[in-house]
DNA sequence: GCCAACGTTGGC
DNA sequence: GCCAACGTTGGC
């Protein structure tokens, strides 16, 4: 199983949106190095959900339900989406401060490759990440 | 609101 | 195919 990291701007579509929906496709990534993280991934996968701009912060872990295909908002065939569903909201979400602070996580693509909107994980850095949230 | 980082575009 | 110009993202 692999990790991951998605990115959203929390006016545009947060976490709380995705708990309540239960399940959305992944749309609007038109970037070639996050495009072929999205058609990377495999049902199963688990992603931590960021929220950049406000928040700045590891709220929520989420999962793959559906791999790659056609966006369907676009009839351009270089863009494609997942399926995503809720797993769990963070009882302490991780801010990108705890995260540049932790030697552990220096890095992160999160820290290295700040613009990049759908990036990999390592597991030790997920692992991280969960015992900075207080979760198990 | 500024600006650094970086991806994309287009002229040559 | 190089690279300058430009646009966008996202932290501050």
């Amino acid at each position: 199983m692999n990790y991951w990291l998605i990115k959203s701007e929390p006016f545009k579509y947060s976490f709380d949106q995705l708990l309540k929906e239960k399940k959305t496709f992944w749309e609007g990534v038109r970037n070639y190095a996050a495009r072929n993280n999205l058609r990377a991934m495999k049902k199963g996968d688990l992603l931590l959900f960021y929220h950049s701009n406000e928040g700045k912060d590891i709220v929520g872990i989420a999962k793959v339900v559906g791999e790659a295909y056609q966006d369907p908002t676009t009839d351009d065939t270089n863009w494609s989406v997942v399926d995503v569903a809720p797993v769990k909201k963070l009882k302490n979400p991780v801010t990108l401060e705890k995260i540049k602070a932790d030697k552990r996580l220096d890095q992160m693509a999160l820290v290295k490759l700040a613009r990049l909107s759908v990036q990999p994980v390592k597991k030790a850095e997920f692992d991280v990440i969960m015992e900075l949230a207080g979760e198990q």
